[in-house]
RNA sequence: GGGUGCUUAGCUCAGCUGGUUCAGAGCAUCUGCCUUACAAGCAGAGGGUCGGGGGUUCGAAUCCCUCAGCACCCACCA
């Protein structure tokens, strides 16, 4: 064991242990008789790459399933990865791009076939570099989202939520990405605030009434010419082809000369009613607003209710289409520029104003969403919602932190259906065939597993059985990543094609969900709602949201601001498991963590401090003739209660996923009571050999340190414990035992307390006299204290001597622990002016002290409401500080005597 | 606009249903040490009127009200 380095170097000793435990199939997991603990992975996109957030996140899951494991579990992490429609296809159409390609130019084969390249080729390589973490997932059960099993898990559900009318085809206004021409759901659109311009544009009256006579109160406009307008503000003047319609608000004094009129869409020169509703803001702008039911939410809501006509004026990539009549194949902005120029030209633009609203803009690509009348796909979300918001609330499914369970109660309750198709190519196609013609609302179809049912089920429906494959359409669309997510949990154990299969029986529910608060609703929501759906139970007990990683000044880390360290670099420069230990220290649940480099600092320094621990028991001679020493055998009690005592703790802490409080528990441990304390107990003088009662004592607390530290730092306690004994092929610390707490001696703890702070007096005197360690002290004590302790203050303290119910010692260093008064006799002398001061210093704070407990006692109302045993604590504490200013007084005297 | 949460040492945070383990931890800082496990270390020390104000109570970091600031989520106004 001499031959281990002064320091711990981690990259060999990770490579070597992860390849002992996939040699040894130690990740992979069976039903069994044992308990299951199951973890599924939030699948991370096939082709990302590992970030700080997924460090994070995966280090927990990774503590979760190895503290389970060793509770005697059967423990099973399943990997996998997510197909990311948008973002994966987007990233094919980028490189196809950076190719000369257009995606418009490829047959829907060319460019699945592309993208399948693309997935093979980067695909998986976030599962690579999990393994640098150390993350102990089955590898053998590594799933995707578009695999087969999953595959066909998806189009049966689908093609069941069809038969229950739980997924039905609409028309409906959605987000609109023109750059990825597809629909995308609200969750995927983003908000940012934009300095833009609001148009005050002129809509002529279509008739100049015979007689104008506007009411009281009411706003005119009139031009050179004396005709009447009205000016309506917008933002967006390039829709303007597409307004079919002009909305005052009944209410609105300034613009009731406008009701029963209508308008001239300024350029354009249709005419259009003016309508009246209460939804228009009459503080907003005039109070007039154009309607343009094709282009805003809003506005398409109160065409439905007056039953205006819809123009559609884009194309699918943003140009404006034919029907406009003007413009026609512009970009929007453009066009919004070209109009704006247009409208001052022909006199039609009142004005212009600098204003700042927000715009939609895709998460995926980052260019504004278009609302866009489209014909899609939608799960009714009523019933879904309403078997999903009971487990949680009700905790059967526990949310950690729980203050995200009114976030999610607050979104059942106003949830909208969900838009599950996308027009792209990369996902699982919808499982609808067309037949006839008509591709629009009244289109007709028929859902089915296979185009095999579909073509079987169109000829029923038509009564025609000459209809052939090729008289079918397939719905081009795909489905929404998450409507292949929401199902994870089942289809890891293949619980859609085999309901109650013996996995699903064994692993389902799932133990915990360890993800970020930002997919609650994607993600978590829908699961839970898939759960009881298609598993009749949760999809699993708790979920734990972790925090977003920051920077140390609290910055989102981004590839922008170049913030964001790479993962592999951190594990090569600090070990994976100085890096794990770096991010849990700083990560309670659901607070952002700041990354700091000094974080995985000190984790790699504790792996160094382990290590040389290690060094040193390792290092002894062992002379098993040898007596075993009082301190040996005081220190040996005493620790066995600190690590009890750690232990209930830390068994605490998990239960409440507080994962940072519980490493550090273990930490100061270690550090403090471990190394500090009880290696100090029992080190022998140099050059001597233990005894072997206190080397097997030490090394089983050894054991039992490596076993509570593993979880948190697989390699190097792995490495450790493989030193520790001669251990069997494919034997592994990750199947050791976690120990469990047992009875804490209170009074040993109290003991080495007191030992403790006696020695702490003594090495600030040693401090405040520059007396060497090395040099042996004699220590009087005005009064008597326990014996134990007494031999421990000897070992620590370099004491040789320790005299009890000792005389003052006026020439003697002082100090006190409660009031027992500790006095070292020293060669040069005492400087008696320092040490007067010192004691007047103290003395002057227990006089304070004292005054303040006095008063509370002295107040009748304290005595007579308080408890019992409060008051009797101010009591006891009123004794002290007297016993205490006594002892200083007589420190004083004799000084000066 | 609606909601949730936060504000405690220089930094990051813990302090549960009010009282002797209430003012704590880690990191950072300062001082002294290359003491034969570890300078990626050891020993010692300093540092906060618990965001402001008010209230309840014998007693408030803790409960209530209010003000201020911050963060996040939801909705989105032409």
């Amino acid at each position: 064991m001499n031959e281990l380095p002064q320091k711990y170097n981690p990259a060999e000793v990770e490579e070597k242990w992860y390849a002992y435990w996939l040699e040894h199939k130690l990740f992979h997991s069976e039903p069994d008789a044992r308990e299951p603990y199951t973890i599924i992975i939030p699948p991370p996109n096939v082709t990302g790459v590992l970030h700080m957030g997924h460090m994070l996140n995966n280090t927990i899951q990774d503590i979760l399933v190895r503290r389970a494991r060793m509770q005697g579990k059967n423990a099973l992490w399943v990997p996998g990865t997510d197909h990311a429609s948008i973002s994966t296809e987007t990233k094919v159409i980028a490189k196809l791009a950076s190719e000369g390609i257009r995606k418009t130019d490829l047959t829907r084969e060319e460019f699945l076939r592309h993208a399948w390249d693309w997935t093979e080729k980067y695909g998986g390589i976030i599962l690579k570099q999990l393994r640098k973490l150390g993350a102990s997932c089955d590898w053998e059960r590594t799933a995707f989202t578009m695999d087969p099993l999953r595959s066909e898990s998806v189009t049966k559900v689908f093609v069941d939520l069809y038969n229950k009318g739980l997924i039905y085809r609409g028309l409906r206004m959605v987000n609109w990405d023109p750059q990825n021409r597809t629909a995308i759901s609200d969750d995927e659109v983003y908000f940012v605030e934009e300095q833009s311009k609001l148009y005050y544009l002129r809509y002529y009256l279509a008739e100049e009434p015979a007689n104008f006579n506007a009411p009281e109160g009411c706003v005119v406009h009139t031009d050179e010419n004396g005709r009447h307008y009205a000016v309506v503000a917008t933002t967006r003047p390039e829709t303007i082809m597409g307004d079919t319609a002009m909305c005052i608000n009944p209410k609105d004094p300034k613009n009731i000369w406008l009701k029963g009129c209508k308008v001239i869409v300024p350029l354009v020169n249709r005419v259009i009613p003016v309508i009246e509703d209460r939804y228009v803001d009459i503080e907003f702008g005039t109070g007039c607003l154009k309607v343009t039911p094709a282009h805003d939410k809003n506005d398409y809501m109160l065409g439905k209710t007056h039953n205006l006509e819809t123009i559609d004026i884009f194309n699918e990539d943003g140009t404006v289409a034919e029907v406009a009549g003007m413009y026609v194949g512009m970009d929007r902005f453009d066009v919004r520029k070209a109009i704006a120029a247009d409208l001052e030209a022909a006199g039609l633009m009142e004005r212009t104003e600098d204003y700042v609203n927000n715009i939609g803009l895709s998460e995926r690509t980052g260019v504004a969403v278009e609302p866009r009348l489209s014909l899609q796909w939608f799960v009714k979300m009523k019933h879904f919602a309403d078997i999903s918001l009971a487990p949680v609330m009700d905790d059967l499914i526990r949310f950690v932190p729980e203050k995200y369970k009114t976030t999610y109660r607050i979104w059942l309750e106003n949830i909208q259906d969900w838009c599950i198709s996308r027009q792209l190519w990369w996902g699982h196609r919808i499982p609808a065939w067309f037949y006839g013609d008509g591709r629009g609302e009244e289109a007709k179809f028929v859902v089915a597993l296979n185009e095999e049912e579909a073509l079987e089920k169109a000829r029923k429906a038509t009564g025609n059985d000459a209809m052939t494959a090729a008289d079918l359409e397939q719905d081009p669309d795909a489905l929404d990543t998450w409507f292949s997510s929401w199902l994870w949990p089942i289809t890891l154990f293949d619980g859609i094609n085999r309901p109650g299969n013996e996995e699903m029986k064994y692993y389902y529910p799932t133990a915990t969900l360890v993800t970020g608060p930002d997919i609650i609703f994607f993600w978590v929501a829908r699961m839970i709602m898939a759960g009881y759906e298609y598993a009749g139970d949760k999809p699993f007990s708790n979920v734990y949201f972790t925090g977003i990683v920051r920077d140390a000044l609290g910055r989102k880390m981004s590839k922008k601001l170049g913030n964001s360290p790479d993962p592999l670099d951190l594990i090569r420069d600090y070990g994976a498991d100085g890096v794990r230990m770096g991010l849990m220290l700083a990560a309670p649940a659901g607070n952002d963590i700041m990354y700091d480099d000094k974080l995985v600092e000190q984790g790699r320094n504790f792996c160094n401090k382990i290590w040389n621990a290690f060094r040193l028991v390792k290092g002894w001679q062992v002379d098993r003739s040898l007596e075993c020493p009082e301190t040996s055998k005081i220190a040996s009690k005493w620790f066995e209660s600190r690590v009890n005592e750690a232990l209930a703790e830390v068994e605490d802490l998990f239960a409440k996923f507080r994962i940072s409080e519980a490493l550090m528990t273990v930490y100061r441990l270690f550090r403090d009571d471990f190394s500090s304390l009880y290696l100090e107990c029992i080190k022998p003088a140099y050059g001597q050999p233990i005894d072997g009662k206190t080397y097997e004592q030490a090394e089983a607390f050894f054991d039992v340190l490596l076993r509570m530290l593993h979880p948190f730092m697989p390699f190097i306690t792995e490495e450790l414990w493989q030193n520790m004994a001669d251990r069997r092929e494919g034997e592994s610390i990750m199947y050791a035992p976690m120990p469990v707490a047992g009875t804490v001696d209170t009074d040993i703890i109290a003991t080495m307390k007191l030992a403790e702070e006696v020695v702490n007096g003594v090495r600030g005197v040693r401090a405040r006299k520059n007396i060497p360690a090395k040099e042996a002290l004699n220590l009087k004590v005005l009064g008597t204290m326990n014996k134990e302790a007494a031999a421990i203050v000897a070992k620590l303290a370099n004491i040789e001597s320790i005299e009890e119910n000792a005389a003052k010692d006026a020439a003697a260093a002082s100090f006190l622990v409660g009031a027992l008064e500790f006095n070292i006799p020293q060669r040069a002398g005492v400087d008696v002016a320092a040490e007067l001061a010192r004691i007047d210093k103290d003395i002057e704070y227990y006089t304070g002290f004292k005054a303040s407990v006095e008063r509370k006692l002295a107040n009748e109302r304290f005595v007579a409401n308080a408890p019992a045993a409060v008051v009797e604590g101010e009591r006891r504490k009123l004794a002290d500080a007297e016993a205490r200013l006594a002892a200083l007084a007589a420190s004083r005297a004799a000084l000066q005597g």
